[in-house]
DNA sequence: TATACAACCTAACGTTCGTTAGCAAATTAA
DNA sequence: TTAATTTGCTAACGAACGTTAGGTTGTATA
């Protein structure tokens, strides 16, 4: 556990905070600057551009979610299994850092290229990634789906919803949520035992 | 049906598709000229600034969902049956216009006092009602779910994701979306005939 | 003690922004 | 035919933007 944040790593953070809650070009440099307490021209001393605080966060929080995926998908299980286990992996990232989560969300589309394309890629490999584990449920019969693309763009919109809500002070416990959605997702709201 | 539009509705509709594919900030009354084919000054003889673009955007559409949830609830039904009317209501005024639906989704905050807490104000109204369904749903054991609060979030996170992906020209019909979602938030993936 | 480096400053650059003023042409209504 | 309205133009405003240049200070290292 790092204790200390190189000023670099300060700026990357305050920078993600403005991001989440006014978004990357109602943000200004002086904006981010009087946040850190310093003049606007003195963050450049420390990044190149403002665009790559958004490519740092947006790459480093793709990792994250592939490494988390990776782990949850390396016990083999029932496809029930693998997917409450992804969506636990996917949740845990999500709320372990909601400001860089929203960033990597919503304001990707501010990257230019070529990290733009890269970043759509990441992304179309991972949403893959959950459509397989769907798609060995219909095979196998645990999962009752019209369309496996339609499932997954409904899980993904459940889940990346989380960190418009999510307070790391609140009830429940990142966990918690992970187990009430995944149950939600997998059966619904409806009584099933009557 | 109108079939001629207004110098201002054209204005409307070409900075709504521009404020969803770039966002409102990113968008500048210069974009928003040329893609009209005039000047950005020309603009100015139909509208007072930009932000009242996004403000006539967002409570139109705001007002639209109201009215269709509001039939949606006039028959008197089980809470299962009023909780899909209401969803399939919303899919409805969600898809018969993807663009305007983005824009009152994510560009909500860049309003100004006092239309933001308008917003928002009406944001819970709204909200509320879905609410006050689950939870009857919940007082007479047709749904099962351990917080209402929870499933609501859910629910819009599902429906409020469509307009990312719906293609007005694609295989699904808005009712055959709707009855979809409905089917798999109140049912869940997993098959419940075995 | 000398050197290097991290961190920040002031001043300013060229650009883009939303918007206003004032005017001209075309269309519609009286 | 005249008057009013709609729709657009050019020119320009002041403000805000991302960024650069060049210099100063304090701290850690050699």
């Amino acid at each position: 556990m790092q204790l200390t944040l190189s000023r670099k790593e300060q700026i990357e953070q305050t920078a993600t905070a403005l991001f989440k809650s006014k978004g990357f070009s109602a943000t200004s440099m002086r904006d981010l600057a009087t946040a850190l307490g310093i003049e606007a021209a003195s963050i450049y001393s420390h990044i190149k551009s403002k665009e790559e605080i958004l490519q740092r966060v947006c790459f480093r929080m793709a990792n994250e979610f592939f490494e988390a995926l990776a782990k949850a998908e390396s016990a083999p299980s029932s496809a029930t299994e693998k997917l409450k286990n992804a969506i636990v992996a996917h949740v845990l990232v999500l709320t372990s850092n909601t400001a860089a989560s929203a960033v990597f969300l919503h304001e990707w589309r501010h990257l230019s290229e070529p990290f733009l394309a890269d970043y759509l890629l990441l992304r179309d490999q991972y949403e893959a990634r959950f459509r397989s584990i769907i798609k060995e449920g219909i095979a196998n019969g645990e999962f009752t789906v019209p369309d496996e693309k339609f499932a997954v763009l409904t899980i993904f919109s459940g889940l990346n919803w989380i960190h418009t809500w999510y307070n790391p002070a609140g009830k429940m416990t990142p966990v918690q949520i992970a187990e009430n959605l995944s149950a939600m997702l997998l059966n619904g709201l409806k009584n099933n035992n009557n």
